[in-house]
DNA sequence: CTGAAAGCGCTAACAA
DNA sequence: TTGTTAGCGCTTTCAG
């Protein structure tokens, strides 16, 4: 226990009021006074109760973050890089970040204690589902909020990479190689970003004339694993892919198919082409680098901060910002298709 | 703005002292009072005011979690697999994590409003340097505090892999593949886990009978492009790396080393053998997968938020825990050298 | 420019 | 078993 406001107050003969005041720079304090206690405060180590302070003032300077499961976040660096973002302009505004454990069950119990009174101002949430039931419970709530990933409610906050727009991109620069079977190993069915990377991949191939192939859609989780399995499946069955190309709708996904198809002894990308998506520094130190559609992770998770702080601060209204992608590392782990 | 617990107490014709008592169990109430309180609670959504409740309590239920500067974090897929075990254990306990901006100039500041009264109840910290000066301020603020990592000064609680003997072991595998030049690539000086990664480097070689080479001694700096150049300035300047095989500090300079070798035409193992530290999950999606000294990382996150908690809770006195280390993926970035 | 006083919403003696 | 009474340490009207 250290010293306390009272406490500099008495000793520099004014009212807590006037300390208060002092320590906030407030213009209504005579500088001589204002100098005079920031002396004293200094010279005892004073630091303000943050606690109390925020009690009085009805609010607790402190953002929720929710970010996937423990399986799922454990595993996906994406989820550091955006955290860095998120982190990075939060404090800059003085502003401290809560991790609360979520289970996928639980999820109302989680929102509604966190959100209650006074424990954050505001919470960023990622990877929304579709008619994702957290948005019923924080509306209810009140509590400001913004979404990592655009999500299919109107009047909800979100900042996200161009999903769409970067899956054609990949599925283009594969059908520019050569390719005419590209398979693509979607995310979990249910999240939008999953769903809006699989439309991406329709359009462009609609927009090539490539026709559609039922078989050449993989079920993935956004997991290394699921995807290693998704791959080495149909190597281990059929023996023949089926594919020459494939998109994985994450980086995480192209790491596992990449293994996948190693094991059975082909090629990246003189076999098999792969390309992902997010960017994440990992995919840089493979050999060779990832081919894979960059998003800009670090300003994704800024660019959520400052949509919260917007909303808490300055009262504005929700805003949706979606931020671009690009290709990178092309002819990495892309080529043309193997000649028979 | 939601319902108070006065209200409720308004509500149900008691008083406020009755409410806190009923829905924290006390015993003290009568079981059908407490069911009428309960029932009321739940039907008003109420939530209890955290903040407030703590600032009576005079405790937060927060931990501060400080992790290395910016851009260490983000590079160093460690961190996230570490913070998982802590933030696990931390909320089964009710905890919440803080994670505060840190950046190296502004420690002495950080750490002292960090322990401010009332804002943690405990503090984590990674990686000690040798005499670190943080826990000098941690004493002096009286706050509980926990190193991930073994520390130099007495009376303070630890948890830390077991890096002499991780290093040790290293040593002793790249010998027994009949490597007699091994290199190290140290971490950070300065940092404790660098000094004693290195000093079980000497042993092994002294127990072996190798003789040391000053010139096998490779800067580093635990970031993957420290790595990367320390490697290929030695390759570019003679032209011979001088050494067989390479144990780098930690997996994220073993994959700078990996690139650094693969980018001069030199194959892993068969020209040169690597070994890293840590045991990331990043590891394993190389190809091959990173032979390395393997960490209990998720458990020392675990582990490290246990001795916080037993310093809280139990009032027991501080504790410091090595977690054994082992060798995995032996015989894939590590093989006999080659014979001339 | 400064102070007094009234809370913020809850907990914890101490009584009853 | 319950209520009363003080706070926790700070901010913020409202007077002066």
């Amino acid at each position: 226990m250290r010293i306390s406001m009272a406490e500099i107050a008495r000793r520099c003969g004014v009212s807590k009021a006037t300390v208060s005041r002092a320590l906030a720079d407030d213009p209504r304090v005579k500088p001589e006074t204002k100098e005079f206690i920031k002396a004293v405060a200094k010279q005892f180590n004073y630091e303000p109760h943050v606690i109390a302070s925020n009690l009085a003032r009805r609010r607790s300077k402190i953002i929720g973050v929710m970010l996937p499961d423990a399986p799922r976040t454990i595993a996906d660096p994406f989820f550091l890089e955006y955290l860095n973002g998120v982190s990075a302009v939060l404090f800059e505004h003085g502003y401290s970040m809560l991790l609360p454990q979520v289970s996928r069950d639980n999820i109302a119990q989680t929102i509604s204690s966190l959100a209650a009174r006074g424990r954050v101002d505001g919470v960023v949430l990622t990877e929304p589902r579709i008619d994702d039931e957290r948005i019923v419970f924080l509306q209810k709530s009140g509590v400001p909020f913004v979404f990592l990933g655009c999500t299919n409610s109107k009047d909800v906050a979100w900042v996200d990479g161009d999903n769409e727009g970067g899956a054609y991109l990949a599925v283009q620069e594969l059908f520019r190689f050569g390719h005419r079977q590209i398979a693509i190993i979607i995310g979990e069915r249910g999240l939008v970003a999953a769903q809006n990377r699989l439309r991406g991949y329709h359009r462009a191939l609609t927009d090539l004339g490539v026709p559609l192939q039922e078989e050449l859609i993989w079920e993935g989780d956004f997991t290394r694993e699921g995807a290693y399995q998704a791959v080495r499946t149909r190597l281990q069955s059929g023996g023949e892919l089926g594919a020459s190309a494939i998109f994985a709708s994450n980086d995480l996904m192209a790491i596992g198919a990449i293994q996948a198809l190693r094991e059975a002894g082909l090629r990246v990308p003189e076999d098999v082409s792969v390309i992902g998506f997010d960017g994440v520094e990992v995919g840089k130190y493979l050999t060779p680098p990832l081919t894979t559609v960059q998003q800009p992770i670090n300003e994704l998770g800024r660019q959520v901060a400052f949509a919260l702080l917007e909303q808490l601060e300055k009262e504005m209204g929700i805003r949706q910002t979606t931020l671009p992608v690009q290709l990178v590392n092309v002819g990495s782990t892309t080529a043309p298709p193997k000649s028979r």
